[in-house]
Order: structure tokens, then C-alpha cells, then sequence
DNA sequence: GTCTATATGCAGATAGAC
DNA sequence: GTCTATCTGCATATAGAC
């Protein structure tokens, strides 16, 4: 892919992440992103709902990766899946609370608003879930984690607190732990 | 409350609801509340961001009730909390995934760019964790459990099947039925 | 209390020069 | 590939009549 195309894909995927899709405009992201105005329309010909896509699929790869990388950290599932938590705990908080994947805020405004936009989320759900399946070793395990997560970055970035991360940082480690048995 | 009022507040969060808080238009709540059109900044002088704090604080109080309520409908905590998660999935399912509380996206669209209107989905989420708190006995649990609901709404948006919904509530029953010993 | 008219600005998108 | 200029439309908000 094209280094500038590259550029504004991650500015976008970072001003959705902060700020929500509808709240962002096209010349934010251009400005973001240090990418020549003219440039916009050359890469992304259909215009705002693609960039969202494309954003949704790139994001769902980079999220996988490192859902990947932090479940392999730890010898056994239920503290793998308690610090992944705690990491993404740390990481809202440093963000200020803008942080927390650029899937949420995309997947939620667009869920019955852009079939495109929605189905790319999909996908990148689905990846997300596979990732964590991989190590869990349960697909509806899996899809139960990634609820949880979505629901306390959310929790967090209301209440301006890692709090509701970390709390279910343990929930979940006493749940799996306790079916390991 | 005035009526005409209300009427506004009704609206809005219906449609913040289905589509969010940025992608909503004043002409839109107008139209959708057949309320005449000189009325908005009559009722909300201070315009749209008003309008917003007021439906989370409203919607806050409406869902904590209708918490309690279902709550109520069954003998033990664990099997309350498993038959309010599948009542919710059904409604969320005949909404055509369109409801499952107007506070997710005022809360998440708003989170770091509306102080008035995050203080005010604060203040929301902390009445409906005390609603659940009330018959789990248990805070950090009755976070948990909004932290759960909230993700598997979003979720169940995005894939358009209640299902996550339905998983959390048997996940979430096996949990605290586990506990109740 | 409710109306119409309007101010002002930015949104997404397009055309055509270079 | 990138530029500038511009179109159209809707956004929030305000003023002043009734």
C-alpha cells in the first residue's frame, strides 16, 4: 500500500479513535495526517464511507497482532487473558482516555448507518475473536472476552478511570481460571 | 416538566440512541418530536449540548427503573440478571438494532469532548450500577455486570443478532450463580 | 411561546489547472 | 499526484416579528 494512502488511513484511524467518525472531518484528517490536501480524493475516490472501511480493517489487523502478542506473555490463559486487560488499562489511562481501539466508536455509529462501514467491522470483530479463541481455546469464551473488553474501555473512557478495566481484569481471570479446572 | 419539553428530550434520545449524538441534527429531533420549530432554543437555550446532558440525565432515571423492574422478576440475583440480559436482547433484536439505551453513544461520543454532557453520563451510569448493586449486594460486581451488558449491546449492534447478548447472560448467570454459595 | 428569516460556518464532494 | 477554487447543502445558532 502506498506510504501516503498509509498516512492518512493511521491519522484517520486515530481521530475516530478519539473524537467518533461523524465527529471528524475530512480536512482534520488531511491536517493529521501531513498529507497533501489534492491527495484525499486520488486515494480514497468514494470518499468518507471508504476511508472508514478501510480504517475498520486495518485497525481489526493491527488489534489482532497485538491481541496475539499479549495473550503469549503469560504461561497460562487466565493470566494471559488478565494482562492483556491490565495493558490496555495502562494504555487508556496514558492516552487521557482517547484511546482504546478505533473500532468502537466506528462500529457503534455506523452499525445500521453504512452497510460498508458495518461490515468491515464485522470483520474485524470476528478477527479480534479469533485471536483470543486461538489462546482460549473457545469461541464463545472468546466472543465473551471481547465483550467485556469493549464494554469496560468504554466504561473507562466515560469515567475518565482504568477502574472498570481493571476490575474486569480480575473477573475474568477468576472466571477462566476457575474453568481450567 | 413541561410537556412540549419533553417531548424534545423524547426525541432526541430516541434518535441519539439509533444514531448518536453527532450525526443527529436539530431540524431531526424537531421533526421527529412534532414539536413546533420555535420552541428548541425556547425550551434549551443553551442549544445542543444541553439537550444532551438532559437526555442522559432522563435516560439514566428510565433505565435504572426499568432495571430495578427486572430485576424484581425472579427469585435469585443470578437468575434476575440472566432474564434482564435476555429481555434486553430482545429488544434489541425488534429494534432492528437500533435501541440498547440512548446513553452508549452519548457517553462514548462525548467522553473527552463535552464535559456537561460526560458529567452528566457519569452520573446515569453510576444510578444504573446502583440500581444493579441494590439486588446483587456486591458494587465491584454490579460493574461488572454494566460493563458486560454495555459491551454485549454494542456488540450485538454491530453483528446485528442478539447473541451476544444471549451468551452474556449465561456467562453472566454461571458467574454469580457460582458465587451465591 | 412560537414563528420566519437569516447569519455564519463547515461538511463532503467535484472540476479543472498544473 | 497534487493544487486551488468552488458547489451544494446542512449544521448550530440568533434576531425580531407576532
Amino acid at each position: 500500500m502506498n506510504l501516503a494512502k498509509q498516512h492518512i488511513l493511521e491519522a484517520a484511524a486515530r481521530l475516530f479513535e478519539r473524537q467518533g467518525y461523524h465527529a471528524t472531518g475530512l480536512n482534520e484528517i488531511i491536517r493529521e495526517s501531513n498529507t497533501p490536501k489534492g491527495s484525499l480524493y486520488y486515494y480514497f475516490p468514494e470518499g468518507k464511507e471508504q476511508i472508514g472501511a478501510e480504517t475498520a480493517l486495518w485497525a481489526g489487523e493491527q488489534i489482532s497482532k497485538r491481541i496475539r502478542e499479549g495473550l503469549s506473555q503469560a504461561e497460562q490463559p487466565a493470566q494471559a487473558v488478565r494482562m492483556l486487560t491490565l495493558r490496555i488499562a495502562n494504555a487508556v489511562e496514558q492516552s487521557n482516555f482517547s484511546a482504546g481501539g478505533p473500532l468502537m466508536m466506528l462500529a457503534a455509529e455506523t452499525a445500521t448507518r453504512s452497510e460498508r462501514i458495518n461490515a468491515a467491522c464485522r470483520k474485524a470483530y470476528r478477527q479480534m475473536q479469533d485471536a483470543l479463541a486461538e489462546r482460549l481455546g473457545d469461541d464463545n469464551l472468546a466472543g465473551f472476552v471481547l465483550t467485556t473488553l469493549e464494554g469496560a474501555i468504554l466504561l473507562s473512557r466515560v469515567q475518565h478511570s482504568g477502574d472498570a478495566l481493571r476490575h474486569a481484569a480480575e473477573y475474568l481471570y477468576t472466571y477462566i481460571k476457575a474453568r481450567e479446572r
